[in-house]
DNA sequence: AAGCCGTGGTC
DNA sequence: TGACCAAGGCT
């Protein structure tokens, strides 16, 4: 086994994390989603989230049996809602294609939507203890530094390297806990920000330490200035204290989410709401703003109390005048959903 | 290649 | 407080 391996297995011994949930049990199923939950994101925002989908979801057979809103309602607050669409799919077509189960095979992997290369590895080492090598983001931070390599590594020829030097480092023996024991170094001691070298294995062999370069790789990715957008959010809400949501498209933001009626701003929102139910006096809620990725949102919230619902409006498919036990079961955008949770009582 | 796609924490 | 970041993949 190469020196790389050696040491780092020597140090997960005493220092990997062994009792994170999806690693008892370790199947297959739980693996996936662990890697799934895990893209972007990082461990101590998923293990809430994994516990409460593997109880009401615990095998691959009951993902691909659920209906979507139960699983968005599942991911609802975790992010990159896409993620669980793909998700759910790809349960499918395991059932169709794999017999109900994953497939060991690279290829069959990847054509799975939402598994790309280094999630497929991770699934082929930790679930089947296969020799995959992955690539997250912590194997890039380890790696960069360990060899010396300058230049943000989400661009290709940089990836393409840390690729080969990913592959070389992963051991025929023991690759299941190799490839835990290196995104434990990642996330406890290679950490973005003052990497404790002190106590890392690898310190003696790698060129960052020796020459210094730590603070400067990984080349951060360069920046961009997002643009700004805004909208006005419209609660419509009934004599019973009901609110009419709308199932977001599967395109865009918060694809599959059951989100508020929306207006480009706040004068336009009487004429939106005019159309979508009787309503009478408009009260607009204190503003925010939500940051995504790659652009700002300006929310303007107002509410329209007192609404009584139109006829042939809330079709219940796209359309529906929900109570609180209602949008518990639903997937909702997190800002949504905050707002609908400290909404003002009824006036009467 | 570069933009799209969330959210919460950190400094 | 705003910019940056954290177990990526798809188009």
């Amino acid at each position: 086994m190469n020196r790389f391996a050696e040491e780092l297995l020597r140090w997960f011994d005493h220092h990997g994390r062994k009792d994170l949930p999806w690693q008892h049990p370790r199947d297959a199923y739980r693996v996936w989603l662990s890697e799934i939950m895990l893209q972007q994101t990082q461990v101590i925002t998923v293990i809430g989230y994994f516990q409460r989908f593997v109880e009401r979801l615990p095998t691959l057979a009951s993902l691909a049996a659920a209906d979507e809103d139960t699983v968005l309602a599942l991911w609802s607050g975790l992010g990159y809602y896409r993620r669980a669409r793909f998700l759910h799919r790809a349960a499918q077509l395991c059932v169709e294609r794999h017999d109900g189960e994953l497939p060991r095979d690279l290829d069959a992997l990847m054509a799975l939507p939402g598994i790309g290369r280094s999630t497929a590895g991770a699934i082929l080492a930790q679930a089947y203890g296969l020799r995959f090598p992955i690539l997250d983001g912590n194997v890039k931070r380890v790696l960069t530094r360990y060899h010396g390599i300058a230049g943000f590594p989400g661009e290709s020829a940089i990836e393409k390297r840390l690729w080969i030097h990913a592959d070389e480092h992963t051991p025929a023996e023991r690759t299941a806990d190799y490839t835990q024991a290196i995104m434990d170094l990642g996330a406890t001691v290679c950490v973005r920000s003052k990497p404790a070298c002190l106590i890392c294995p690898q310190a003696a062999t790698c060129v960052a330490h020796r020459d210094g370069l730590t603070a400067v790789l990984p080349t951060a990715k360069p920046g961009k200035k997002i643009p700004t957008r805004s909208l006005a959010m419209l609660l419509l809400r009934d004599a019973q204290g009901r609110v009419l949501l709308e199932k977001r498209g599967p395109q865009g933001v918060w694809s599959g989410l059951w989100s508020l009626p929306e207006a480009a701003d706040v004068e336009a929102a009487g004429g939106v709401a005019s159309r979508l139910a009787r309503v009478r006096n408009a009260d607009p809620l204190p503003a925010f703003t939500h940051v995504f990725s790659h652009y700002r949102l300006d929310v303007s919230p107002i509410l329209f109390d007192h609404a009584t619902p139109l006829t042939a409006v809330a079709d219940g498919e796209s359309r529906r005048w929900c109570d609180l036990t209602q949008i518990a079961s639903l997937g909702l955008p997190a800002p949504v959903r905050t707002l609908l949770d400290n909404l003002p009582e009824i006036t009467p």
